[in-house]
RNA sequence: GGCGGUAUAGCCAAGAGGUAAGGCAGAGGACUGCAAAUCCUUUACCACCGGUUCGAAUCCGGUUACCGCCUCCA
């Protein structure tokens, strides 16, 4: 089956075809970097690089930018306040973007271009558009006019007419219509600013993706990702932009992700209710946030509490325990080759199932739900009198496989007890063969005060980590 | 006002014409020296009202509630 891809520019899944085989070009917006980020701007960082390590699976080589935005008002604002320059700010919160997405299981991108880096050819893209007759310079401003794109509107499905513009023109803009929007500002007078054919100045916000897609990705590219709130204007302007300047389709496939509520509610200044990623990985384990995060389809919003988290740890714990226990039944394995024909079976329906899952449209709810389906089936495996090495290993390499794409294997490496714990558990061993239990349950608590927890299986002692 | 979204068990969440996946929590049972883990069993008038259909959470029309975007925002 091939991937079906919900595009938001016709409003229904579409068969996904890159414009080169076993090539994909593919572009997140990402973040202004002026303070920590929250949870809300974590989502899409999950999510796409999800979309990302599954079009790796099924053999894309995926061209992957994530932009920064470091320069902004809010940057300078607080530039401002803290007595930093701008480039410090913007460099700081880079790193601990890289730092909190990163232990989310996030990948590298592939280019991380920024708005500093970029400024050639944004003014020379800008350039092109006045030459075009789509922008035009006020007193050293330049905005582009909405009305000369023919097809504006047609990812956020507006009509040109019935935007509410009302608000739009502020005190000291010299927009010629309400609808126009910036492309360069005009420096006020101790900002951080950049030599341009209109004097010093610094880009619009939007400028900045539309000349960093075609720098680094070319004119037209498969896939472009953000939160659904940048549908518009943000996404809107861009094609108005890129299509003004090329003539060409901007992007094939758009897809964006849904809100996150904290308690039901929108993360607002006002409420006072950000929870910053950054506290949130410290309290608690990244994988399970990223699962809870797949948990729900990435159009569809999420609501975050501490209960729904701590129930998705739970519910991790699952997949993780079946994982470590077929470790452990391995040991205590043959090495026939025949008889196992119908458990790897079973298994490869389930490399299917996954797979029908995620390609529909990155249904990672779905997938998820097979992967407690393996689970389940691992676990009746092993509670078999006779078990089989390759069936464990198949097993393990497919639960490998799935929570590879899902970015969520960290934690299933290795783990070795130092000796002392294991005298210990040896100990205990003795204590039950001798039926002296009130020692072997003594043992077990002192242990289990170390985070290390004991069960008792036919196949003797099991360890993990609580 | 325009555009879009959401309403499914105590909770979370898939499903998009053939009478409801999965997980968490709860209850009962099995296994265990006791536990743990695991297995088995168990819980749904799919927001409301009409319509289409042999048949509708699923399609159409309407209603209600909530949410997002239209202004910086993931």
């Amino acid at each position: 089956m091939s991937i079906q891809i919900y595009n938001t520019l016709n409003q229904e899944k579409e068969e996904f075809i890159p414009q080169q085989a076993g090539k994909v070009s593919m572009y997140v917006c990402g973040p202004t970097v002026y303070n920590y980020i929250h949870i809300g701007n974590a989502r899409p960082a999950i999510v796409f690089d999800t979309v990302r390590r599954y079009l790796e699976y099924k053999g894309f080589d995926v061209d992957y930018v994530l932009n920064f935005t470091d320069v902004d008002d809010k940057i300078i604002n607080a530039a401002k306040k803290t007595g930093e320059t701008v480039q410090e700010i913007a460099d700081k919160y880079i790193n601990a973007y890289l730092e909190d997405v990163g232990a989310l299981g996030v990948k590298k991108a592939t280019h991380n271009p920024r708005v500093m880096d970029t400024m050639d050819d944004i003014v020379a893209f800008i350039q092109e558009l006045i030459d075009k007759g789509f922008a035009y310079e006020v007193e050293g401003d330049v905005y582009y006019k909405p009305r000369k794109f023919d097809g504006y509107g047609k990812l956020s499905h507006q009509s040109i007419d019935e935007l509410r513009v009302g608000a739009r023109i502020q005190i000291g803009e010299k927009k010629e219509d309400p609808l126009d929007f910036a492309l360069w500002k005009n420096a006020k007078d101790d900002e951080i600013s950049w030599d341009s054919p209109w004097g010093k100045g610094r880009p619009g916000w939007h400028i900045e993706c539309s000349a960093m897609v075609k720098k680094h990705l070319g004119e037209t590219i498969d896939i472009h990702a953000g939160g659904q709130d940048l549908t518009f204007p943000h996404h809107e302007n861009e094609i108005a932009q890129s299509e003004a300047l090329t003539g060409k389709p901007f992007a094939r496939y758009w897809m964006h992700n849904g809100y996150i509520n904290i308690d039901n509610e929108k993360m607002s200044k006002s409420l006072n209710n950000f929870v910053l990623t950054r506290d949130l990985i410290n309290a608690h384990d990244p994988e399970v946030i990223r699962f809870f995060m797949l948990s729900v389809h990435y159009r569809n919003p999420i609501n975050f509490t501490e209960e729904l988290l701590e129930s998705a740890k739970n519910s991790f714990n699952r997949i993780k325990t079946a994982y470590q226990n077929l470790e452990h039944r391995k040991h205590s394995s043959m090495n026939l080759v025949n008889d196992a024909d119908n458990w790897m079976e079973k298994i490869n329906s389930f490399k299917q199932e996954f797979e029908n899952a995620m390609d529909d449209d990155f249904n990672t709810a779905n997938a998820i739900s097979v992967l407690f389906d393996i689970t389940k089936e691992a676990n009746q495996y092993i509670q078999q009198d006779q078990t089989q090495a390759k069936v464990i290993d198949a097993f393990q390499a497919a639960m490998e496989t799935f929570l590879h794409i899902l970015g969520l294997e960290a934690w299933s490496k290795d783990e070795l007890l130092d000796e002392e714990i294991e005298a210990l558990i040896e100990e205990r061993n003795e204590a039950r063969k001798s039926r002296n239990f009130a020692r072997a349950d003594e043992i077990r608590d002192q242990l289990k005060e170390k985070n290390i927890i004991l069960e008792d299986t036919p196949q003797g002692v099991r360890w993990k980590r609580g």
